[in-house]
DNA sequence: TTTTGTATTAACCAAACGGTTAATGTGTAT
DNA sequence: ATACACATTAACCGTTTGGTTAATACAAAA
């Protein structure tokens, strides 16, 4: 019998080799950090050479940034959809807690690496997101300061407002391995607790903005 | 007879080599992290030979455990000493808000340090307070079970109150790089905004949760 | 003074690291 | 079949890394 395992034409199809790098360098990446990542852990997890790393990225550095300059813009294109989208601003906030935490389930390794790279290396990351963050920020700064003015909410500082949802929302994906630990989650509870969290985050501000 | 071997004479006090080396080391751990320290950097800012670093403590794993289980615990004795205050749960709200809050401050590079080494290597530093976690845990949970059986908040999932809780509190400080950056804040600016979180925090938690 | 235990240093080492190279395989158009 | 461009590999290279060592400085005890 031939083996045809390595036919890569349809149900076995070739993932290309820079694919396959930016895959398994995402991963380590994401286990140990910029600094302590190394690049034959990564070519032996892509199943590949390690001079193919090189010959596709060049360097260390430059592998790092095609990854997470991608995947930071993504991230944050997204998090202005969410801002961006036509509604009340309590509809809104509802709207935001649900989507925002989606959104963080699925890059769930995308705080933790901006907290600590912003920590150890700013100036490496800094440029993902400094054009995108600022948009976000007077979209919201706007959405609150004139439900504010009309009285729809209780007079709060905007700044103070925005850090209170964000924090809420990404808390708890960012600190998973402390949440995990200290509630004692196995991976489905720690996936039900954040699911409930989608409605409950939501409540938790509007009740504390409403005009009652 | 009286030990006097670290007599200091000369005007300048002698901070023992030990604490030379444990001040450099937390300093350079906090900026790059464990993987990314570098032993010669530590010696440097200590203004010591490198080989003191491994004369007093034998190896990198041993001096990072060194510090930041001494910090760990410091840290998470003086969080349990908050938590076991009297005082009526709102009124320990408040308390907590305002101290745990000033005890961030004190100790700024703690949660990033800590959400970055429990993704980066989580049964390293599990053990500095995986024992003390666990009475803080349960001493808050009671807390708030108990309020709620007694109508005096709101009936809510006590879980959630607490990483609502300490999400308000930990994010602003693990994520300063982030906010400094979005919000464009200089130094001041930045203590202020945490200063004032202080008393709103406590006052957004507690609008939500208080019975109207 | 001599001895003795501790502190300190420069020089050194093997391993690990990021990165390069030269040779070889491979598919494709001529 | 040949030629050419791209893909892949093992072996290699210079540097950096954590860690060791052997020699020495130094202060207290004998």
């Amino acid at each position: 019998m031939d083996n045809i395992k390595d036919l890569n034409t349809d149900e076995n199809p070739d993932k290309s080799t820079e694919k396959l790098i930016l895959k398994a360098a995402k991963d380590v990446f994401h286990r140990k950090g910029l600094a302590g990542a190394r690049m034959q852990e990564i070519a032996d997890e892509a199943g590949l050479n390690k001079a193919m790393l090189h010959y596709y990225f060049r360097t260390k550095d430059k592998l790092f940034e095609a990854i997470f300059s991608e995947e930071c813009c993504g991230f944050f294109d997204k998090l202005a959809d969410l801002i961006n989208v036509d509604l009340p601003l309590l509809e809104k906030i509802e709207h935001f807690v649900e989507n925002y935490t989606e959104l963080l389930l699925k890059n769930s390794y995308i705080p933790a690496f901006i907290i600590s790279e912003m920590h150890h290396n700013p100036e490496k990351i800094k440029h993902m997101f400094i054009d995108r963050i600022f948009s976000v920020k007077y979209k919201f700064l706007g959405d609150i300061t004139t439900a504010v003015s009309l009285g729809l909410i209780k007079p709060v500082d905007p700044r103070q407002l925005i850090v209170n949802i964000i924090a809420l929302c990404i808390f708890p994906i960012a600190a998973r391995p402390m949440l995990t630990l200290m509630l004692e989650f196995n991976d489905k509870e720690y996936l039900d607790f954040i699911e409930t969290r989608k409605k409950e985050v939501a409540k938790f501000i509007i009740n504390s903005i409403k005009i009652n």
